[in-house]
DNA sequence: TGTACATCAGTGAACGCGCGTTCACTGATGTAC
DNA sequence: TGTACATCAGTGAACGCGCGTTCACTGATGTAC
């Protein structure tokens, strides 16, 4: 890797980073991110609470830590796949949503109130949007030539997100946001539960949303 | 009203538990649900914690009690528009939640941990379900036949949560699902935030949303 | 209209809990000569 | 190889906080005769 050979101390102390962090995830998914205690993690690896501090300078870099590793793991998961296998993409993006949901949540749920993602992440998040670009610019042409309220006027010259791309069309980008949006809909009311009720196979769902954003 | 004449004693009590649900409704909007005490609440009503258990019988009770009325206040929202409107439906849902953005996702974000809806509130939900549907089928025929993966024929056979709506076609259905996942893929990157870094008018791509569900 | 009683709102003290975080300290591990 | 020192992991006590909830009680409001 990147770093010179790490002493044992070192990799004592990357060892229990991430024993921690392992264990934040385990509560995360039971109680949600709001749940999260160094105490009660202390606890489990037992040891006591103060000991924490020695490897986090306290909860919020905790919390911090682990959004960070959320999104590496999701533009991990993205940048694996096929840049032009648009399908592919998308069942990407749902398998590693269903994998965790809580981890899904934590990057695109409702905001840990209070909490400000620093630089870094929202870096991640464009290194995301970036490989979405280019399955969506892979994929061909896009549809309709221009929506109603000339929305493809518009993304002409609001196109500074997908800065990557200068070649990307109007219509492409259109098509990268619809996948965006329409997917997380349809995952982030799955992961909720709202489809729970309504005996529904959301995967066919996924299929045909996936579907409908492919040239005929 | 339903209920005869309440006493001065009933009037009361009905007021301050409007109090208390106001009082919590403000304390939601800042830090969201889980940040919600009763202590707090009574001390900003100026009495003392334990007299909040005359009006509920404690936390759940009243988070309940402001979940259904999320509920109720959408169900309201929607089926006051004309149920041949769909863009003016879908309008309407963004402006109920633009207006409260908690509110919204007490409703369709991330479960509350450990809480599990009571009966009478999963039946507004399917009351909204239905407005959303009505308005769907009054918009015309679906639009292309079949969608990848026989979707529709799926559908077919799985229309259980359109009970009320025997005579929607698939299409029909699936435009109703569309309706309900992407607009709220939309609102809910756009409540937590997502588009803040973009500079991009989200009204618009909800308009073209709205827009695509329409017969050509 | 007045008296006797029941109902109910709200208080204040208390319980037990878990939280994040600080601090002074003990022991073990590593480093330098 | 051995000694002297510095570094660092982890402990235990403590602080202050706010939480939900219970309990016995006071005082005011309503009801019945």
């Amino acid at each position: 890797m990147a770093g010179t050979a790490a002493t044992p101390r070192e990799r004592y102390r990357e060892q229990v980073r991430a024993e921690v962090k392992q264990l934040a995830w385990e509560q995360i998914a039971g109680d949600g991110a709001s749940a999260l205690s160094l105490n009660a993690i202390a606890k489990r690896m037992g040891m006591s609470g103060p000991a924490l501090y020695r490897y986090f300078a306290g909860r919020d870099e905790l919390i911090t830590a682990l959004i960070r590793d959320a999104y590496r793991s999701l533009a991990d998961t993205v940048r694996n796949v096929d840049p032009r296998d648009l399908p592919g993409l998308a069942r990407a993006l749902r398998d590693w949503a269903l994998e965790d949901p809580q981890r899904y949540f934590l990057v695109y749920g409702t905001p840990v109130p209070g909490y400000h993602a620093p630089q870094d992440i929202t870096a991640i998040s464009s290194e995301i949007m970036s490989v979405l670009l280019d399955a969506c610019v892979a994929a061909g042409p896009g549809g309709a030539p221009a929506a109603a309220g000339n929305l493809d006027a518009y993304l002409e010259g609001h196109r500074h997100w997908a800065a990557g791309h200068p070649d990307a069309r109007p219509a492409q980008l259109r098509r990268a946001l619809s996948f965006w949006t329409r997917l997380h809909g349809l995952l982030s009311l799955e992961l909720a539960g709202h489809f729970t009720g309504m005996d529904m196979d959301v995967e066919l769902l996924f299929a045909a949303e996936v579907d409908a954003l492919l040239p005929d």
